[in-house]
RNA sequence: GAGCCGGUAGCUCAGUGGUAGAGCAACGGACUUUUAAUCCGUGGGUCGAGGGUUCGAAUCCCUCCCGGCUCACCA
């Protein structure tokens, strides 16, 4: 922490006279082109007919025409007096022409050409003797110089040659690893299109996006420990959101009968491969759903994220295929635990007997445990790994779930499911506790474990209860991590492959 | 937080005690339909940082920094 406010007060300055000697052949460059009036970062605007993929899709209308282009140098050939290059953009690729005689002297210009440098081109398009759609130059403009070199890769076909692989330098330069890593690009870009997807399949079902408040007097809605800030002109201390519930229950009640956020929150807990501090939450309520109505919404929403982003509704992972075409399997919780672990409720009938089940199945318990924890801790380690194909489980303890309604019939569980999707938990549901008796009732026994140590129980939270005094509809909920949901859909296991900016050490 | 592995040229990597290397990139030259262009030539390094051992350390030892993986933590 020290650290990280000395670099904020005191930051190195770097002077380009200290770099290597390719920025300072870069740097000449530009010098040169200066000199002749050519200055790159004096240009403004270039105006284009057509970005670079839509040359290759119209070639048929477009071939002997003249169209303007523009994108990054991304290879030369230089071969005398005549040269190719590609161009890149955020569409694709196009190769360029130019030849020495047609060019005169402004052919010598392209000796302060390299790779990473954008360039503005006008000519006609045709096909090479190989078949290559390319524009013949006739003019070109550069509009802006790169003077560090861009890794761009030697290609050929799908083949590629020195990539950037150095995972930590992809993290700290994203932007250089979404230039030269095409499947870095596909799985970022991926994510984006979910988001956009979800929004869609929402927003067609009258749902109404909000925002609501990221600092907080106290963070709930979820079991972890928050990031503190210092509100100066108030003086006092705010917390970070960990989870979107509350903000949302409380539209609920002022009215809006279908809401959702798409946020960030943040959890002040370790780092991994499946952990950011900070990450995405989709979180929506419906009044007077249930829980079988929000399974059916997520079966929807995974089959049209599917269809939509991916076109297609078949994923695989680890050799496991799953289809979500077809309804998602559907299992109680303690039938699910009883099947991999032979124990029954039976077994966790006081927190002595729960201790010992736990001990049975080589889990390790904590002294905060409660009954409930420990059921889930069995639920974690002994069962979800199984849970490959997409499965509801529901009937959670009550003491972890403490804004679930009951179930009727067993009140130590709640209208609670998770879904679980290659053995990940990724949506987390309940039919939302709206008695606000009991919901007291419920931070009451939060209160009471906090109180004995356990820093995750929920807080109580007066403001919120006093809310729902006011009435709130019954109504159905849900949760889903769009980072998990992301690497499961792309196929990757590290959070930090979905996430643009992911949290890193100062480095 | 623990264990294991790693950090060498712009990029990808080799180099286990004896003058820091290769390919690509860069630079100079040849080449007017190439596409990993080709051919000839040249330059380029705080070997993550600091300390130690040694006549001599990229290499062995210690400490630290950064990263990856696994575990722990994590509804």
């Amino acid at each position: 922490m020290h650290g990280t406010i000395r670099a904020m007060h005191d930051p190195v300055h770097h002077t380009l006279e200290e770099e290597s000697q390719l920025v300072q052949i870069r740097l000449q460059k530009l010098r040169q082109l200066r000199e002749l009036g050519l200055d790159p970062f004096a240009i403004e605007r270039y105006e284009t007919t057509h970005p670079l993929q839509a040359i290759h899709d119209e070639y048929e209308q477009l071939e002997g025409k003249t169209v303007a282009v523009a994108g990054r140098i991304a290879a030369i050939r230089k071969m005398g007096k005549a040269t190719f290059a590609h161009l890149m953009d955020s569409t694709g690729k196009l190769q360029i022409y130019l030849k020495a005689d047609e060019q005169g002297e402004k052919y010598d210009l392209i000796d302060l050409w390299d790779l990473g440098d954008y360039l503005g081109v006008q000519g006609f398009v045709f096909k090479t003797r190989t078949g290559e759609i390319t524009v013949h130059v006739q003019s070109f403009t550069m509009l802006a110089k790169a003077i560090r070199p861009v890794p761009f890769p030697k290609e050929k076909g799908e083949q590629r040659w020195y990539e950037l692989h150095d995972v930590e330098q992809r993290y700290r330069q994203r932007y250089l690893d979404l230039l030269v890593n095409p499947e870095s690009r596909q799985r970022l870009l991926a994510r984006c299109r979910m988001i956009r997807e979800i929004r869609r399949f929402l927003d067609e079902r009258s749902f109404l996006e909000v925002e609501t408040p990221v600092l907080q007097p106290m963070a709930g809605g979820a079991a972890a420990r928050p990031f503190v800030t210092h509100h100066n002109a108030l003086d006092r201390e705010f917390q970070l959101r960990i989870a979107l519930e509350l903000h949302l229950k409380r539209l609920l009640i002022g009215g809006i009968d279908r809401v959702y956020e798409i946020g960030r929150v943040f959890r002040n807990e370790g780092i991994s491969t499946r952990h950011n501090p900070e990450f995405t939450m989709l979180e929506l309520y419906q009044a007077y759903a249930n829980l079988e109505d929000i399974m059916s919404l997520v079966e929807e929403l995974f089959r049209h994220v599917a269809e939509r982003v991916f076109g297609t509704t078949v994923f695989e992972m680890h050799g496991v295929q799953v289809d979500f075409a077809r309804p998602w399997q559907r299992i109680r919780l303690m039938d699910a635990i009883r099947e991999r672990t032979g124990l029954t409720e039976a077994d966790f009938e006081t927190l002595e007997d729960a201790v010992r089940a736990a001990e049975k199945v080589g889990i390790y318990v904590e002294r905060k445990d409660t009954i409930g924890g420990i059921i889930e801790k069995v639920l974690e380690k002994c069962v979800a790994e199984h849970l490959q194909q997409p499965t509801f489980v529901y009937g959670f303890p009550i003491d972890t779930s403490p804004l679930a309604k009951r179930e009727p019939d067993n009140p130590r569980f709640t209208r609670r499911f998770e879904g679980y999707l290659f053995g990940k938990e990724v949506a987390n549901a309940f039919s939302e506790l709206n008695d606000p008796l009991e919901q007291r009732a419920r931070f009451e026994q939060q209160y009471a474990l906090r109180q004995a140590g356990d820093e995750e129980a929920h807080p109580f939270d007066e403001d919120f209860l006093h809310a729902m005094e006011y009435g709130m509809p019954p109504a159905g909920g849900l949760g889903i991590g769009i980072d998990r949901v992301a690497m499961l859909l792309t196929g990757t296991d590290s959070i930090r492959e979905v996430i643009f900016f992911p949290q890193m050490r100062e480095g």
